[in-house]
DNA sequence: CTGAAAGCGCTAACAC
DNA sequence: GTGTTAGCGCTTTCAG
């Protein structure tokens, strides 16, 4: 910079507010300044700048695993949203793990990012606070509370509803449900809606007919293969996500039991492979989209001044296919 | 820092060095400063020492498209390969545009990154000088040569062998591509390969039977129609991804086309959906894992001083299932 | 409308 | 084994 203000007879701050725009320069020396610049092939240097103002142009997002569809499209959709802000996204995977998902809200501290989404799977609420004391925004992305800060929180009310609704209407009694990890945090939220809502439709989770696993395809495919040894078969299969849908359509197909004709199977998520099986998934639709845009918004506004933490819903959408 | 030095009773020096380990600092001042750091919660401020050090730990990874699972599994592969050594992944997508690619470079440049991995999708070459000029390692993921950079390069040669063997022993003849776009860099390395290896087989690729667009679900229904038009329909289509092939099952489908009984059906990537459809796709598999492996190593060793131009060739792999 | 200069927080000579 | 200090490249008062 100092450079380019000396090729252009002007001093550094010039430079500087050519670049900037925060006050009025003449266009003589505007245009002198602009073609020294172009001459040298100068780029400012957003490090000094960061350090100088304080404030970076990148933002965290910190999910379980960034290969996982779901992520991948939170990912897509937060950039493209925080672009225009000028905001960078940097990308981490925990691997699900706590220690990965403090260490890495440790970096973000340490690496000042103008601010952090996450998808907290194992974290404590308590663990945010390094992020409050250094002062860095935080959207959190999860269906239990996180503290005082800003929450993205899918509203599956209406969407399970219509699940229980449409496996039931034909008849299906026995419920069962493959659900994630007991030890993620808040548990697992689509099990207690079901939990919640299955009263209304005269039904229980009875305990046999709930299994546990991580989110993956083996998983649902022992699950599935557990559910189907229990003496009373459930007609019915809820799937914490559509992964361990998959798993479980896997093993319905080694077993020989027809889907949907024997048992019925709904998912979570719509990942993009959910209209690719056959059967077609039927599935309740987390809008990962929605949640990046809703997550990018609430960041822009925390940055923009706010300061009283805000929630967002955004909608889940029952997506009725062959499975179901 | 100058807290945590007066707080420990040492200078900010040495602070730096109980930080760094850069040289010996005696245990009673080590554990002082350490006590000090944990009472007042310190952090090293990142922005800081790269400012200083004129090191950055952050490295790009442009992509056309993060929610396509082929770059999903790079972008998480790179990241873990990565993490070791201090880097941190801000991942960039270009939407398949030459622009934004153009301007993410220049992005990286004023964020004086550490290095960008990229895989170029209508890029020039010379679009990576300005990285050169600012002493930024990149190292391209493509099939093509892209000038004096690290390169990393599928090896699909045997692959597509044993595809077009696989595909020509049971008497099929006409075969067909659905290509990607024809602006695209390097044109379509795929379709080159077949084109390059088809003779050996005693079948040329017709220009009627070869139909370009995106690399899209939409654009491969599209372009399967197209061909179940000509007047001598193929019996075999190459698709020049898996979402295309997908795209061509959902065609197949719609106008009665038998898979693999009349069309045999051939992707490429072996995305993660390219099991789940049925028939199961067969289709040449791009090692995105291994992709990021080498990506990682060649950044590594650029970072650790080396500076003539290395390629890394990957092994792509014909994954035999149902549809061909 | 422009310039001089302080200082963001850190590292790495250089000195003792 | 430790301290002093000069910047890294930028932004932003304050002064003209």
């Amino acid at each position: 910079m100092a450079e380019v203000a000396s090729a252009a007879g002007v001093s550094s701050a010039t430079v500087s507010y050519v670049l900037s725009g925060k006050r009025a320069v003449a266009p003589a020396t505007r245009a002198a300044v602009e073609s020294a610049i172009a001459e040298l092939g100068f780029t400012v240097n957003a490090t000094a700048r960061s350090l100088r103002t304080g404030r970076s142009s990148l933002a965290a997002l910190i999910v379980p695993d960034i290969a996982n569809p779901f992520y991948a499209q939170l990912a897509s959709s937060l950039q493209e949203q925080l672009r225009a802000s000028g905001l960078h996204v940097v990308v981490c995977n925990t691997g699900a793990d706590r220690e990965e998902e403090r260490a890495l809200l440790a970096e973000a501290v340490q690496q000042r990012f103008a601010g952090v989404v996450i998808t907290p799977f194992r974290l404590h609420p308590e663990d945010l606070d390094t992020l409050a004391e250094a002062g860095i925004p935080a959207v959190v992305s999860a269906d239990v509370s996180f503290g005082a800060v800003d929450l993205v929180k899918p509203d599956a009310r209406s969407a399970t509803l219509q699940a229980l609704q449409r496996v039931t209407a034909n008849q299906r009694r026995r419920i069962a449900v493959i659900a994630g990890p007991r030890d993620a945090t808040g548990g697992d939220p689509r099990l207690a809606m079901l939990r919640r809502l299955a009263p209304q439709f005269g039904i229980s989770l009875p305990r046999e007919l709930v299994v546990r696993g991580e989110h993956t395809r083996d998983s649902g495919a022992v699950g599935f293969t557990e559910l189907m040894s229990r003496r009373e078969r459930p007609d019915a299969v809820f799937c914490a996500n559509d992964m361990i849908a998959v798993g479980a359509m896997d093993a319905a197909h080694d077993l020989g039991v027809d889907i949907p004709g024997e048992v019925a199977l709904v998912g979570h998520d719509d990942a993009a492979f959910a209209s690719l099986v056959r059967p077609r998934l039927t599935t309740i639709r987390y809008p990962a989209h929605d949640v990046g845009v809703a997550a990018a918004q609430l960041l822009k506004e925390r940055l923009d001044g706010r300061t009283a933490p805000r929630t967002v819903r955004v909608r889940a959408l029952f997506v009725a296919r062959g499975s179901a």
